[in-house]
DNA sequence: AGGGATCCTG
DNA sequence: CAGGATCCCT
């Protein structure tokens, strides 16, 4: 066999980065703002909801609060008297290296605040602590009843408000998601209160529990919603007649929770219309995109030779999710409110407006936008119309429609500012976690947009700022990507490759290797196939423009660009859980 | 002018 | 990996 086949003619020196810093122990490089003396505003104030004194000492409320405990251990026989969930909730993660980055990010000039306490938690005090009374008892009624209702979940969930999309039953893409946090809905042991946080999962569906216990959850359900409705209800009437500044700042912040306030898909292109991107469908792979693929030799020499790895392939399997996340749309707002509460779902159902910007740069074909299955059949013909290769499962491993109730963002705050204990802990800044994620999501995406990174990290409050250290992440990655394809392109000529078609890159081969240790350090992570081909095909494409002496020209690298560009594949869905690569 | 991408540098 | 410079596109 032709050495030079598959063998990929690596230097043997080719790796030029040694040994990179740990990454995990390597720190944010937003430091370095401060050491260029940017004069920003140190005092950043933490986030008032955490410092109000009023919000947590009020004695009066306290006393209040005791009766109301007192009230409500009738109807729920909690036994844990829940912490506050204010500080708990918004502080985050706990770990030091989390708060070091949030730390870190607070003297960065921050394009917009953080969260906001509840507008009325100072202000306009004097005019409304029964109003300000109501709501946290309210609270506290609806914790003390989803304690309860954990409680009463011995494995399985509740049917969720709004847990349209379940992850487990889908193999994981890679070894590294341990299932912490996930929402092991395995192994909830009943009556710990340390796992309330981390029950953000739960099975769209309660038709496999027992019958028992679904009758029991029907209960508890309609508990808790009766509850809801009375408090709401209550609150609202004594808001009535209230100052009017209660009322806008109540309005105001149930404005994102109610449904029909926004729609729940834009006008044009919503989210039903314009699910996710097709699995595995590369950008522009419609005809009209002029891909210049036609003498690629992508598909012939890879699919036979390497067939996918098992490993990776469980997914296509998820059992279809519903699309509209809500159990009981009739009471949509309750159910999102309960949503929020539970905890349930990840944050991208609230927060995840579809990525759009996805779709902006080149797959927005309506007429395969809306069968996962059928891009499985496009892909090969746009790659070669000679070798209809089925797709690398590797790359279908998403579904492409997402629940399409939606909260935009400024929904989410909102519900925030009601609601003391938010399921997500969004984070003002990006961490070495969020760097590594990014990492793996190159294997799917070069070419990220901004739209599809906010979509992909719900945990991260974008703003200007992130937005553009994001993009500038994936600069990086790209330049890396580049410098070792053209090197081994040259490799390749130098040792008198002729054809590059020859030029496959495979796992065991050296560039491999290079890429798999920048983007993919831990090698916890099975890289994708459709990465591989795109990989030999941008080495394919260098070698060929070097071949052609094309290098001579200062822009000659453009338009393999172009091409990779349109190569991007569809990030698999547990990328979007805020916590996946855990 | 503004945003995005690359190139270059540290 | 980040910052700055530069180019390109809109």
């Amino acid at each position: 066999m032709d050495p030079n086949a598959g063998l990929l003619p690596a230097p043997s020196r080719a790796c030029p980065q040694p040994a990179e810093p740990c990454m995990e122990g390597r720190s944010s490089p937003l430091p370095r703002e401060q050491g260029r003396g940017a004069s920003f505003p140190w005092n950043q104030v933490p986030n008032p909801s955490l410092t109000d004194p009023d919000w947590f000492w009020d004695e009066h409320i306290q006393a209040k609060r005791a009766r109301v405990e007192t009230i409500i251990r009738g109807m729920c026989l909690s036994p844990n008297p829940l912490v506050l969930g204010g500080a708990r909730a918004r502080d985050g993660p706990s770990c030091p290296e989390k708060a070091r980055e949030r730390k870190r990010k607070q003297d960065l000039p921050m394009q917009q605040p953080p969260l906001k306490p509840p507008a009325g938690s100072q202000g306009s005090r004097k005019g409304g602590p029964r109003v300000r009374e109501q709501l946290r008892l309210l609270k506290q009624q609806l914790r003390r009843l989803q304690e309860h209702i954990l409680q009463a979940e011995p494995r399985d969930s509740a049917p969720g408000p709004g847990s349209a999309k379940q992850r487990d039953g889908c193999g994981r893409p890679g070894a590294m998601d341990s299932g912490r946090h996930q929402g092991s809905s395995g192994d909830l042991p009943g009556v710990d209160e340390h796992k309330v946080a981390e029950v953000s999962q739960q099975p769209e569906e309660a038709r496999f529990l027992p019958s028992g216990t679904r009758a029991l959850l029907e209960i508890l359900r309609k508990e808790l919603t009766g509850a809801v409705s009375q408090a709401v209800d209550s609150v609202l009437q004594k808001v009535l007649l209230d100052p009017p500044g209660h009322l806008t700042q109540l309005g105001r912040s149930f404005q994102g929770l109610v449904p029909g306030g926004r729609s729940e898909t834009s006008p044009e292109g919503g989210a039903c219309e314009n699910p996710l991107p097709l699995a595995a469908l590369p950008r522009g792979a419609q005809p009209q995109a002029g891909c210049p693929l036609g003498n690629s030799s992508l598909a012939k020499p890879l699919s036979p030779r390497y067939p996918v790895s098992p490993r990776m392939t469980s997914k296509p399997c998820q059992a279809p999710p519903t699309n509209c996340a809500m159990a009981v749309p009739s009471r949509m707002q309750e159910s999102q409110i309960l949503g929020q509460l539970l905890g349930h779902g990840p944050p991208g159902h609230w927060s995840g407006r579809l990525p759009q910007g996805a779709s902006s740069q080149s797959h927005s074909s309506p007429e395969s936008g809306l069968r996962p299955w059928g891009a499985v059949r496009l892909r090969p013909s746009v790659l070669s119309q000679q070798y209809p290769v089925p797709l690398a499962p590797t790359c279908l491993e998403k579904l492409p429609f997402l629940p399409s109730v939606k909260m935009e963002q400024g929904g989410l705050q909102a519900a925030a500012e009601v609601l003391p204990f938010p399921s997500v802990h969004i984070s003002e800044g990006l961490n070495p976690g969020h760097l590594k994620k990014a990492k793996l999501m190159f294997f799917f995406t070069r070419y990220p947009s901004s739209n599809l990174l906010k979509a992909y990290f719900p945990d991260v409050q974008f703003n200007r700022c992130i937005t553009s250290q994001m993009i500038k992440w994936f600069s990086n990655f790209r330049e890396f990507y580049y410098i070792q394809m053209e090197k081994s392109a040259r490799q390749a000529i130098s040792d008198g490759v002729t054809n590059p078609k020859m030029l496959v890159i495979l796992r065991d081969s050296e560039l491999f290797r290079a890429l798999n240790m920048h983007y993919n350090k831990g090698n916890d992570f099975e890289v994708p196939d459709c990465f591989l081909e795109v990989a030999s095909l941008t080495l394919q494409e260098f070698f060929r423009a070097v071949s052609a002496g094309k290098d001579s020209d200062p822009s000659w690298k453009k338009p393999i660009y172009k091409i990779i560009s349109k190569l991007d594949s569809d990030i698999p869905e547990i990328f979007k859980s805020p916590s996946y690569p855990q």
